[in-house]
DNA sequence: CATGAATGAGACTTCATTCAT
DNA sequence: TATGAATGAAGTCTCATTCAT
């Protein structure tokens, strides 16, 4: 498992140390010898490999984000229907957070979501994602399969808005993230928020 | 237009301040003696009408979402079809972001999304919140209104998760936020979510 | 006298407790802490009138420096004959060293005389004090008082060469720097250079 | 054109890097890295060859200043009357300076010049050559050929004082540094001093 | 000889909070 | 109430030096 991952080198060790500490005291609350606690490193190696702490953050959100975007591409590309696209765009994700929850923590709590730092930052990378997804919708307004009078742009929010909100859900551990709560909550949302934007019989 | 009485006391100056420095900087980049430069006070006051940082923050939290709990339970029993219900909650979220944007910014970025501080002080409160909705949904599917296959709770996320992403693409400016977007922003998110929680025709 | 004077307010003891700090430790010897213990305060109290520890030199050398521009306008405008108004510039100079010799160390060691840092900063008026002399040199060149065909500019150089090196000494501790050291080489100095620029008889 | 010999072993290589980036950035101002990487070494190696940072200004001064204890020597032999001896060592310091500009002013603004920190550790070395000086003029005195009243300390003093502060006024750049220039300043400053030292026509 | 990863003490600066006035 | 001087803990980052390879 990518954080469990026996540390082959120090600048990894660095990083999935950092997963966990961000994961565990959010961004502002660990120090950076938090960091080289947990990778068991000297403080200074840190700036060794990092510049600052902020790149730290940076590359782990960059690392995990690139492989969302090309989920997005190869879901649009390879499913056949919109809602099996989807299906497997929400499924990357949950799969993600199951993989690796500390991560995907870090990346939704720190970046996605933090409006006056690092979302800020990197507002292109995310603008790109929710881009993926308006496309998927409005490529099926045009073939009929989705209804035209939702905006794609909006639906993209409603999509990414309600898997977010499910993973705060976890990570606020309001309810329960056992493997059978993963398979069944990929379908409940892909299944809501595609009923919603499907014609009516 | 923002929602600030013009102060005629220094307390809600302070509040009203915070407000404005939390939004733009964030309260981790926002020192106490923001909050007074902008109350045009000093900043020992602070401290005499909030015993911290945290506590203006954490008022300013209570005071409007006391107004949303209270908004979703009048809207639960005022209203007839959990569609009027959902459109009312949604109205109200999308007025209170309209009437005073920073403070709906500063709710849901500092708090409502802030898993390892803010948002853990007052998970009980979100988590009320969350609640309303699923018991709105909850009594639909025992109505037959909405279908039951479909997790009462995980609705409310849903619902909430794609108002919240919304409020996060007008806060990051991905989309505009004149008059008549808040109005198609409303509608189109209850049409998107009920639409997916109905049953098919 | 100035360094030992009562610390009325705090900002005035930080000031003069970073002469003696510096005097004794070099800029880069001495820490911000150093200079809050010896003025008796509270490490921050150093922040609060200074912003940063670069600011507390340069705020040593503008006090002391104006006052020497000051003393060389004077100078020029007050005495009678070259040799006069030299003799009152070296006056002032070895007088300003007698009175506070940590201030003055300060001045010479770490301004005038680093060219990669402060004395670069600093160059402008720096190069005023040598045009005051410069253009005592050129009047007298004028008036056949002195040789005209020494550059006044390079006769500047010799002058506050020639003293620079003298507190330098009294630094370093090559010479005694008893009351009567301090009139002889103010003497010395001034017969020496305008000897050397006065024509031969 | 600087002293560099085409660096055969690296040893040499890194002396004359340092030389570059100390007289660039000022000895704090340069870090061990720096110093390698000017000279194209790992910078490990600068550890290799010298015991720490100190020690390679250390040898820088030594190296040099060596250079000019023996030039003020030979000078005081060969030289006829004491006028031709300042000359000579008057020159022999311009030229230093003509020839490696980087060097000088590396030895007079971090040794020469530094009274808490390498000045301190050199004094003995740096006192030699003052002394150099105040032998050449006390034995001018006891020719005739210097009037007696001024101290032979004081007047070494003047002489190097009006040196090093025409070496600063280049450095920073206060006048031109043409060739001619460092003839000509050669010539005044020696026709100054000397002037003053000689008993009046 | 040569490399550069690794160490960790140390320095500056920030800022929430207290408190005397 | 109101002020802002005073405090000091805490955190980021730097960099000289060591050492395994």
């Amino acid at each position: 498992m990518s954080a469990k991952a026996p540390a082959v080198d120090k600048r990894r060790a660095i990083l999935d140390a950092a997963i966990q500490v961000f994961a565990r005291s959010g961004y502002h609350g660990t120090r950076v010898s938090d960091i080289a606690d947990e990778a068991g490193v000297a403080y200074g190696l840190v700036y060794h490999y990092f510049s600052s702490k902020d790149e730290v953050l940076n590359e782990l959100f960059i690392e995990r984000w690139s492989l969302l975007l090309k989920a997005t591409e190869e879901a649009d590309s390879a499913a056949a229907t919109p809602r099996e696209k989807l299906e497997a765009v929400a499924g990357f994700i949950i799969e993600s957070y199951r993989h690796d929850p500390e991560l995907m923590k870090v990346i939704v709590m720190e970046v996605t979501r933090a409006a006056n730092s690092f979302g800020r930052t990197h507002l292109p990378e995310i603008r790109r994602a929710y881009e993926g997804i308006a496309k998927i919708v409005s490529d099926a307004q045009a073939d009929g399969a989705f209804r035209a009078d939702i905006d794609p742009e909006f639906a993209a929010m409603w999509f990414y808005g309600a898997i977010e909100q499910l993973l705060s859900g976890w990570i606020f551990e309001l309810f329960p993230a056992a493997d059978a709560d993963f398979e069944r909550a990929r379908l409940m949302v892909v299944e809501t928020i595609c009923g919603g934007l499907e014609p009516r019989g």
